[in-house]
DNA sequence: GAATGATCATTC
DNA sequence: GAATGATCATTC
């Protein structure tokens, strides 16, 4: 079972508000939708119960959530003191076909332009359904967050352009950073060697640390 | 394999 | 306890 999609912003953000302090056993209950034991099988559950409740488009294509509104979508798990347990996937990072591509080109930019963050109580000590959801933020970046944004992408690319995506780590960037994004490490698609010609490489997407997510919802409640 | 939705689990 | 590298389900 699905909602419609919000025809405005104000819709989207009555709908979101709403479902602040319910847990996600409620909602799940109104989709006719089982509750799993724990997410070790169904890691994008809540995020899927999320789109279904909010009537985002269903599907797997590169781009906003809302698209008619500009807006991508985040479920975000965090701990008790409100501090987020996991960094926040933003899409695959392209390893070819990239010369000349600009920040403001790029699909991190697009995605992040302009995104409805709805905080999930993440404890694992929790039962799933007992989860409660929280406040959401609409979030545009800030002059500085897209500074920073911009810097961490501009030096990933550069490079993954130069052939070295195999010693990008985890530890570059300072808000935005490149991890493996694959099925598992034995997976491969094509990638820039250092000599210019195609080789290949487990996947990667970039990904926002959590510093960097919990000075958003910080701002946002203080 | 590639894209969506992410969290898991081992290593620091 | 936090962060990095690895992984899971699903659709096409």
């Amino acid at each position: 079972m699905m909602n419609s999609q919000p025809n405005t912003i104000e819709e989207l953000m009555q709908r979101a508000n709403d479902m602040a302090g319910v847990t996600l056993g409620d909602v799940a209950m109104e989709h006719n939708t089982p509750v799993p034991a724990n997410l070790k099988r169904d890691k994008g559950w809540i995020g899927q119960l999320i789109e279904m409740e909010l009537g985002a488009t269903a599907g797997s294509k590169p781009q906003q959530d809302f698209l008619h509104l500009g807006v991508e979508l985040k479920t975000i798990p965090i701990d008790h003191n409100g501090r987020p347990i996991e960094t926040t996937y933003v899409t695959v990072a392209p390893l070819t076909n990239i010369q000349g591509l600009t920040w403001e080109q790029s699909v991190v930019c697009h995605k992040l332009s302009q995104v409805l963050w709805i905080p999930v109580e993440g404890d694992r000590s929790i039962p799933v359904g007992e989860r409660r959801i929280g406040s959401p933020v609409l979030w545009r970046p800030n002059a500085n967050e897209a500074h920073a944004l911009q810097q961490d992408w501009e030096e990933i690319m550069e490079l993954i352009t130069m052939g070295k995506v195999d010693k990008v780590t985890a530890r570059h960037g300072e808000v935005l950073q490149l991890r493996p994004k694959a099925a598992n490490s034995k997976a491969l698609t094509e990638s820039i060697a250092e000599d210019g010609t195609v080789k290949l490489s487990n996947p990667r997407g970039f990904y926002l640390k959590i510093n960097f997510t919990h000075q958003i919802l910080t701002n946002a409640f203080n």
